[in-house]
DNA sequence: GTCTATAGACAGATAGAC
DNA sequence: GTCTATCTGTCTATAGAC
């Protein structure tokens, strides 16, 4: 793999394992294997590459999401959205970007992540609006807001699984929330 | 207020906002106005600082839930914890700590962490069971499951908000969640 | 493109005077 | 209890040789 592609996905990782205050040049350079002036040489600092970083991260994170979008009633794509494998106690690559001081006070670092977010707001509530029409989910359930609580209940799930060192209450988060769903619809 | 008190007030705020990697005994000496010496007369050092800090904001958070919980019936007292009111884009101060490697990695600055989302998971089970034993939730609706969903669509709906740099998307998952419990009841 | 050298600032303490 | 001095290591680059 070329030098710039180890950079972008080592300074991936670190992002997500340590974030953006956690995560030192140098740190990012033994991962990749590469030299301080190789690195320098590609980018202009740890912003500039965190910057890759995310971005390259929030096309993976949309990527995925919409592989589950794809096929089914809407019900069953939401609740394969939800029941995806993940590596819960990792926690969300993007998710935990929101607790970085550095990332939110930068406006080009919290752009892709507002952005990924949107996007996943967005597509679900258009997913629950096609449930609606198609008789799937009551007309009086309101998409947006419903689309806001999907999207939580995984953030807020990785949060209290991460306290509770264990994967155990990120899954009840997602049963409770699809029981929910379920007798709505 | 003393030295000690002043200290851990600061490093409870500095937690907050800059989590356990981005916040350095420096800083805290300047917010607390403390000097160096003080600092290191009182605490050991970083770590036992912030563990004060952390179990102190343990206990806040549980007396200002317990609030909430005292008085209405289940489903009110659910719906008061829910919309009480927040600074919703500093985030959660516990929540935040989940992203903080240093703090996940050691057993010890962990623990409050664990135990205050396991108390807010427990007390929130308890209410639902009361509700279901009231007629206000059917028998049907598995209390750990939702007080699981309940504490995730909170956490979740901090870090939605912080992304978007806008408390709506936080209102939105709330009131989401209200709807749903609603529609079950 | 990659390497090594250098550098000022800060992190996280320790030591000893007062 | 609090203060100042000191110390080792790391952070985040920059400069210039190869």
């Amino acid at each position: 793999m070329e030098t710039v592609e180890r950079l972008i996905r080592s300074t991936q990782e670190l992002l997500w394992e340590r974030g953006y205050v956690g995560t030192s040049p140098k740190a990012i350079q033994i991962a990749a294997d590469a030299g301080q002036g190789s690195m320098y040489h590609h980018f202009s600092g740890k912003a500039e590459l965190a910057k890759a970083a995310i971005e390259r991260s929030g096309a993976e994170l949309r990527a995925a999401a919409e592989e589950q979008f794809t096929e089914g009633t809407a019900a069953s794509r939401i609740t394969a959205y939800l029941r995806r494998d993940r590596e819960v106690l990792k926690g969300c690559r993007m998710g935990r970007l929101t607790s970085d001081p550095d990332v939110m006070a930068d406006p080009v670092l919290r752009a892709p992540v507002d952005e990924t977010f949107a996007w996943i707001r967005s597509r679900l509530a258009e997913i629950i609006a096609e449930g609606k029409k198609s008789g799937e989910y009551p007309k009086s359930l309101d998409a947006a807001k419903t689309a806001a609580t999907i999207a939580a209940v995984l953030q807020g799930g990785y949060v209290l699984a991460r306290a509770a060192n264990s994967a155990e209450p990120f899954d009840l988060a997602i049963e409770g929330l699809i029981d929910l769903l379920g007798a709505v619809s």
